[in-house]
DNA sequence: CTTGCGCACTTGGAATTCATAATACAAAAT
DNA sequence: ATTTTGTATTATGAATTCCAAGTGCGCAAG
């Protein structure tokens, strides 16, 4: 009698599964100090669960990078380094090269559109220096071309990844010259995806990201 | 007494580790075959541990994607479709073309004295019909790259990402002209290499990859 | 002031228990 | 005979308890 994918709505996930997600909330949000120990049992009571679902939690955070493992003294929030963060940025930046690539050759003219909208907008907020309007329409332009390149196993990781500098990455301030390049630069890429030039477009994305390691390198070390 | 990090020569790593890394091998190996189903207690006891650091590493392989996790059911050897390869190959081919960029911006001359080396013995191995050792050389090559790109955290990602295809990548039989073809790419790339051609580099490696998608494609095929 | 001892706390792991979901199998009904 | 229903078995997800070992800390002795 059952229809398949009730798994989703009816059951509920793993409980492990919902405490590794409000693990990772605590950290984004940053009650959860990079640094800062964790203690299995406080937290086990806080989330009303035993330790074992909890400490399954934890080795999947541990693998994901949110969470280094010291022997015998638990878990603790990792920290990153300012060398990670220029590693992590490189890697970002191939990915979203690779997005960029797959994208010119999937990509409808319907999603060019859409992001060409995006990008319209943008540039408005841009004029208007409105900074935050300005950070979310310039994240959704580029998860856009993540979507468009419908490689789910990229998807993945750049989510994987990103989620870890998301923070600084869209949040850093520009000096006039590099926002002005950096609006530049994304104008000459809707132009690219429009002609869908994805050797180039590639070749930008790579060139694009690249300019924000400074400033975004900047922010990090602020915030810390 | 204990300076730091004799963790990994003194004390023993986690127990969960140690059996992630036994499952990884019996599931690469291919004793443990994909969509078989894992039975957690005679693993514990084949293992002759509890169910509670086998289970700590049954999520870390779930997460890393070598596991699926069937809810009530426990788990099972991800099988891996022929469109998630695809997905998986351009990714690859991103990661490459990262780490040549990086490559030519960071390799010593020793490093490229040496990949030339293996380039010529490759080379010979071809002229000479020997499959395993070009597979090998090729392989070692590939991975030279990626180790001159300095980057820690691209290097982990491929890692994570080629090893669930490499039973397939590496011992795929090409057609003469497809064999000569990536022969001659390869020529090419050292050549790049030498010039430190970042540019060129990162796109004929995304090209050079890309051309062995059918190859593998229809390996992948055969051996299911 | 340093050294050394001991104690409390936490972790990693094992073992046991329990509820529930899944599967197999047998019995009953049509 | 086929399908349906009900039951028994099994394995998982989670909790609980237990224990050994490692860490850190404090306190006392030298």
């Amino acid at each position: 009698m059952n229809r398949l994918e009730t798994t989703t709505s009816i059951s509920r996930r793993y409980l492990h599964d919902e405490v590794a997600e409000r693990l990772r909330k605590l950290i984004h949000s940053g009650e959860l100090e990079p640094k800062s120990r964790v203690n299995e049992l406080e937290l086990a009571e806080r989330f009303g669960i035993s330790r074992t679902p909890l400490r399954e939690a934890i080795k999947i955070l541990a693998t994901e990078g949110l969470l280094e493992l010291l022997p015998n003294r638990g878990a603790r929030v990792a920290s990153i380094t300012n060398h990670e963060i220029d590693e992590m940025i490189e890697v970002v930046a191939g990915l979203e090269a690779t997005a960029a690539d797959l994208a010119c050759r999937r990509i409808t003219d319907e999603e060019i559109a859409s992001i060409e909208a995006l990008h319209h907008r943008m540039i408005t907020a841009w004029k208007q220096g409105d900074h935050s309007t300005y950070f979310t329409l310039n994240r959704e332009i580029h998860e856009a071309i993540m979507a468009a390149s419908r490689n789910a196993t990229l998807q993945g990781i750049y989510e994987g990844l990103s989620g870890r500098i998301q923070r600084t990455r869209y949040s850093a301030h520009k000096t006039p010259e590099q926002w002005h390049r950096a609006v530049n630069e994304h104008e000459a890429m809707v132009k690219l995806l429009k002609s869908r030039d994805a050797e180039n477009l590639a070749k930008l994305m790579r060139e694009h990201i690249r300019g924000k390691k400074q400033v975004i390198l900047a922010a990090y070390g602020e915030s810390t």
